[in-house]
DNA sequence: ATGGTGGATGCTCCA
């Protein structure tokens, strides 16, 4: 079983390039963040003229949104809300021969690294808590979980273009890094694209819009993640971030993740 | 130190 996530940045414009990514990734089922639309606007023919005849979407208008398509019949979890707030960030499936997919969008954060004067950081702070205390008692470490999506945190000193440049840059402050680790422990969580892809390699997911030329100054960050529960570790196949999409027009600023599973 | 780009929305927010 292939599984791929993406932040699409808009669901809507990028139908094509979605379309391009199920020709070459070959998922059989699609993770997307970031949809920013809600569920009654959602392009539901364009997704079953893929292949995608299963589906679950959980959206709202102009923010955050994630999505499940899956050529793979699944049984509906229900949209999950943390922090007290209805911001369309974490979905899942039960997928065939037992195993449950989460498809996650953490909240970015803001630009301030401080939780007291910056709420945005205070409430992916409390939404990475919440989560992992979730998955500590909501679920077993013995079950087989899948946990895709844009973490919003990249927390090895590969997983950013400058370790020390990036120490006060939300997305790689230690307070986020220790908060991602402590969340990964609450389930033994294995990192599905390390697992491949040795720790010493630098690896990203994402590259800023507003960087000119994103290949020249690769000046990237591993915000998007694949990690299972250690029962499925010895079933995972492969693991490959599509780089190249960074350069699809019009792209998003992050690129699919897909990792393969023998299921 | 600053500003750079892109998407949805609607005279601005979020990433």
């Amino acid at each position: 079983m292939r599984i791929t996530t993406w932040n699409i940045n808009s669901v809507r414009i990028r139908l094509d390039l979605i379309r391009q990514l199920v020709k070459q990734a070959k998922p059989d089922v699609l993770c997307l963040q970031e949809t920013k639309v809600p569920n009654d606007l959602f392009p539901h023919q364009a997704f079953a003229d893929m292949g995608f005849a299963h589906r679950m979407v959980h959206g709202m208008k102009g923010y955050n949104g994630v999505a499940i398509l899956s050529r793979i019949p699944f049984s509906g979890g229900e949209p999950l809300h943390r922090c007290g707030k209805e911001d369309c960030r974490h979905l899942y499936a039960r997928l065939p021969g037992g195993i449950e997919l989460h498809n996650l969008y953490i909240p970015a954060g803001g630009d301030i690294p401080d939780p007291k004067v910056n709420e945005k950081f205070a409430h992916k702070l409390q939404f990475v808590d919440e989560l992992g205390d979730w998955f500590k008692d909501a679920r077993k470490k013995k079950q087989k979980l899948v946990a895709v999506g844009d973490f919003n945190i990249a927390p090895l000193e590969t997983d950013v273009w400058s370790h020390k440049q990036l120490l006060d840059v939300v997305s790689h402050t230690p307070i986020e890094v220790e908060k991602f680790g402590r969340m990964q422990a609450s389930l033994d969580w294995v990192d599905a694209v390390r697992h491949f892809i040795p720790p010493e390699e630098k690896l990203f997911t994402w590259w800023s819009y507003r960087n000119r030329d994103w290949k020249i100054s690769d000046r990237g960050r591993r915000l998007d993640h694949v990690w299972v529960t250690p029962v499925l570790k010895t079933s995972l196949r492969s693991a490959s971030v599509m780089r190249d999409a960074r350069d699809w027009t019009p792209g998003s600023d992050h690129v699919p993740v897909t990792v393969e599973v023998a299921a």
